[in-house]
DNA sequence: CTGAAAGCGCTTACAG
DNA sequence: CTGAAAGCGCTTACAG
């Protein structure tokens, strides 16, 4: 293992001082043009690169972003994290990740928090796990943090969320207009912005519609397949006249079409679905189903680029939300009611 | 902003040396008990965190390791990031991500590279893009870098890698045991280690298995969706009676379900198929697909261990291959021939 | 325009 | 067992 060339290796080798050679490569000041080129000779001959540990604890900021995420499991989340590294990539920052073991797992979220704090990240994009962290909130009067795709609990910090109650309000409207009225909604049970938001669009966009909701039709569970597939279950099981059903997350959503298959309910002839996110095998499977479409690329970089936005630009305390839309893509799985008796 | 606590600022406030603390703080040498509880309360009381950086510029090593993948698009590499993530954080270290902006971008790797030597991380696990990379090459003089899911051209140095011969030769010999002897083989035209073993590892179970290869069901294209659709189109174009079909990778395997379903081909009526990962869509699509099953997860949490053992242990200049074991299964895109003329 | 000096926040020989 | 001193590799006032 060979030795690493320093900034005084280079200096002596170009034979002026080390503050000249670190103006020189940092831009700042003015300098003989004749030393310039010396100095970028040796550089280009020794190969110098330099340690931005150092440099970080002198400028006191690291060019380091922390990206807290649920895990990367799952698409979205994977998707987004490559925006949110795009992101910091493209503006000249450096992205470390922490991803939590078991999708939520509030403990292991606070651990990488502190970790990440412990190398004084300039700031940090988190999808909060379903409990609030008060060990953010701290955090977050130190540094910037922006929260995206959801936020769990009184948030106080910027965030960069789906607009949910608009997409989820095309999908009912689709629904409508294809003549259903018996709508029910299979979402998940935890307490976090994004099963919240969903809920309420479902319900503003039927009272808009003039369908009334029967509180049967609304299904709660965990956000996992095997979630999706007991809601499912119950749902049928309930012997309700239920046409269509709209689900808020793309576990749930398989858990739901495993359901159906197993139960032989046949889609759309018996019942019409429209899942969440527009991934490879909601659009493989047969029939191909109709998903409310998120961004997730768009949300990871957008609410990084915000992020680098906050950290280089003053402090700035007001709180601010930033909507990213949704799309409805309508494909086979959501027909007109079959008349029924 | 609140300013942050400082060695100092706890040394201070327990009425000790800097030097002290630390030594407590580290665990090292002996320290009376007193004077330990009375520092460990300041600690507390403070909430000191060390700072990182700084203890990485003194310690000349920063407990940083960074991950340098094709990219977080694919569902496998995602995954087996997530496998590095966790054995890093489970083995006490941080890990930084790199993942290319385009899969097979071999400047933005080198791009990453550079970065992250910046940084001084202790070591790298990385997916090599489909082009040699002569900085890793030099870098890996310095640091243990260790390469995962393939190499690509001469490598040198530590791999962990699927056992890609083995696996192919199940798929093989599962076809030629349900009577198939007509098996073309859709393989990426890039020349990676995994393309080249799995092409190997057909070749030779065929071989055993006493069938002859017609060149022409030998059909390369891009390892992309494209691809796949194009090897597929080419080979069924060609008028030629094959009766299954293997695919290398699961880009080119969507590639080919596509084209199929565009071309009338019925899976497994009129050709059986075999593909890679064992993915959602795959087994959410009908038929569910015959698959060679990876687990990038182990692969990903594998290679990370081993890294931080070459980190941690002797330098070690022998290099080593590690194989992980891929599994065949079976599900319904796979069946004997039909009996044609 | 250039260099000598101080300092970022730690750890680790070196004295005592 | 504890503290004063040096140093990791940089940058940035401060002189000249």
């Amino acid at each position: 293992m060979k030795s690493i060339v320093r900034l005084a290796d280079v200096a002596r080798h170009a034979g002026v001082s080390i503050p000249t050679v670190s103006r020189i490569l940092n831009g700042v000041q003015t300098v003989a043009p004749e030393l310039r080129e010396r100095v970028m000779k040796s550089v280009e001959e020794l190969g110098y690169q330099p340690n931005r540990m150092a440099k970080s604890l002198r400028e006191q900021r690291t060019g380091i972003l922390a990206h807290l995420t649920a895990g990367l499991n799952a698409n979205f989340h994977a998707t987004l994290a490559r925006g949110v590294q795009d992101a910091a990539f493209d503006l000249g920052y450096t992205m470390i990740l922490g991803s939590s073991h078991h999708l939520e797992n509030g403990q292991s979220q606070l651990t990488y928090a502190k970790l990440f704090d412990s190398y004084r990240v300039d700031g940090m994009v988190v999808v909060p796990s379903s409990t609030p962290d008060p060990y953010l909130e701290t955090l977050s009067s130190r540094i910037p943090i922006i929260e995206v795709d959801r936020t769990v609990g009184e948030y106080s910090r910027h965030a960069v969320l789906l607009n949910n109650a608009e997409v989820m309000g095309e999908a009912v409207r689709h629904l409508i207009s294809l003549g259903h009225r018996n709508i029910a909604l299979l979402y998940g049970i935890e307490l976090v912005s994004t099963e919240v938001e969903r809920y309420q669009g479902f319900m503003r966009a039927m009272k808009e519609g003039g369908v009334p909701v029967d509180p049967r039709f609304l299904i709660s569970d965990d956000f996992t397949e095997e979630g999706g597939h007991r809601a499912f279950q119950r749902l049928v099981g309930s012997g309700l006249p239920v046409t269509a059903v709209v689900v808020t997350t793309n576990e749930m959503l398989a858990g739901v079409v495993g359901a159906a298959r197993q139960l032989g309910v046949r889609i759309p002839e018996d019942i019409s679905l429209i899942g969440m996110d527009d991934e490879r095998w909601v659009r493989m499977m047969s029939p191909a189903l109709t998903v409310m479409a998120q961004t997730p690329y768009e949300m990871g970089y957008e609410a990084c680029r915000l992020l680098i936005q906050c950290v280089e630009g003053q402090p700035g305390n007001t709180p601010w939300l930033h909507r990213i839309p949704g799309q409805l893509v309508v494909r086979e799985s959501t027909a007109p009611p079959r008349l029924s008796g």
